[in-house]
DNA sequence: GCATGATTACTCGGATACAATATGTCCGAGTAGTCTCGG
DNA sequence: CCGAGACTACTCGGACATATTGTATCCGAGTAATCATGC
């Protein structure tokens, strides 16, 4: 999975913390973790294109979030990033070559994708399951200054 | 997610079908869904590695199943050739950069990976209850010639 | 006829190229603030 | 002093390079069957 997925998911959370009054531009979420600066604008503008974070253009400008935290699941990020399609795909080789049958054999999915398809079903539920309001309400009890501090090193720029 | 994981389930499950009897070269198995013989090759050792296949070299030589289907998950396999590591890794970028605070604040899980292992693990958790044979039996359900099939260009070839 | 040893054909195994995708960078389009200038 | 218009600085957005990983191939090491040979 690409490391985008883990930048996007801290860029959420670091906007959800600043607030939604001002938007945020992509150097400074960058900056606050070392991160490369026009490769997060990029991860970004996925996020934008998903409908989970806007992007205002100019001075003043920036990101910030299209709606409130507990109305979006890690699904929506991971989807946003990753793309939608599932991890296994399936080729059907079982119809290629000497192995091929008759055509209306292959009407039933093919057992193999069906079971990983299972799988992915169970991870995906899992990532819906979980908003970004759920994990941040964890991050704060771990580091319950991290807000502040965010917002104080914001300011003191 | 790796093509290898797809083609090294069917032809786990063609081994079975073939019976452990005879031991069949990787040529053939490539053969039987027209896929790139080196290759397989390369896939069917990442599965004689980890212990689900054994290899035997020279004429007559070939793969055959290590152990029995319902003893084989779909997680074997998937571990195998994939590698051990979980798809979503944590570089703890909260760590880097302006954000970081004291080293002994993360002590604690990012919240972040907690919640994205919780869904991998769900998945892993999934492919560990279910066996080959599981699939197996779903496929002869579906193409319950399938085995004799494949005996049969085995033997005609 | 049978045992023995060299030969040979065949297979896996890993080292080696090639391609696709992920990672990272750069410059242009567009916008909001700012400055200048005239009334 | 105040308003309108041009200008400038700043940001996103997508097009363009680079690196890493997955895909595919090839040749050598090793092995078991085969064949020749001598007893």
């Amino acid at each position: 999975m690409s490391d985008g997925v883990e930048w996007a998911l801290h860029s959420c959370l670091n906007l959800a913390w600043i607030g939604s009054g001002q938007a945020v531009t992509a150097a400074r979420l960058a900056a606050y973790h070392e991160l490369p600066p026009a490769y997060l604008n990029k991860q970004l503008q996925a996020l934008a294109r998903a409908g989970i974070v806007t992007s205002v253009s100019g001075p003043k400008g920036g990101f910030r979030l299209a709606r409130a935290l507990d109305r979006i699941t890690l699904m929506d990020v991971v989807a946003a990033i990753e793309g939608p399609d599932e991890a296994f795909r399936c080729t059907e080789i079982r119809q290629q070559g000497p192995g091929a049958a008759a055509p209306e054999s292959y009407a039933a999915e093919c057992a193999i994708a069906g079971a990983m398809s299972r799988a992915e079903l169970a991870w995906r539920r899992e990532l819906m399951a979980q908003t970004l309001d759920d994990v941040r309400a964890r991050a704060e009890l771990q580091a319950p200054d991290a807000p502040e501090r965010l917002r104080h090193w914001l300011a003191h720029l």
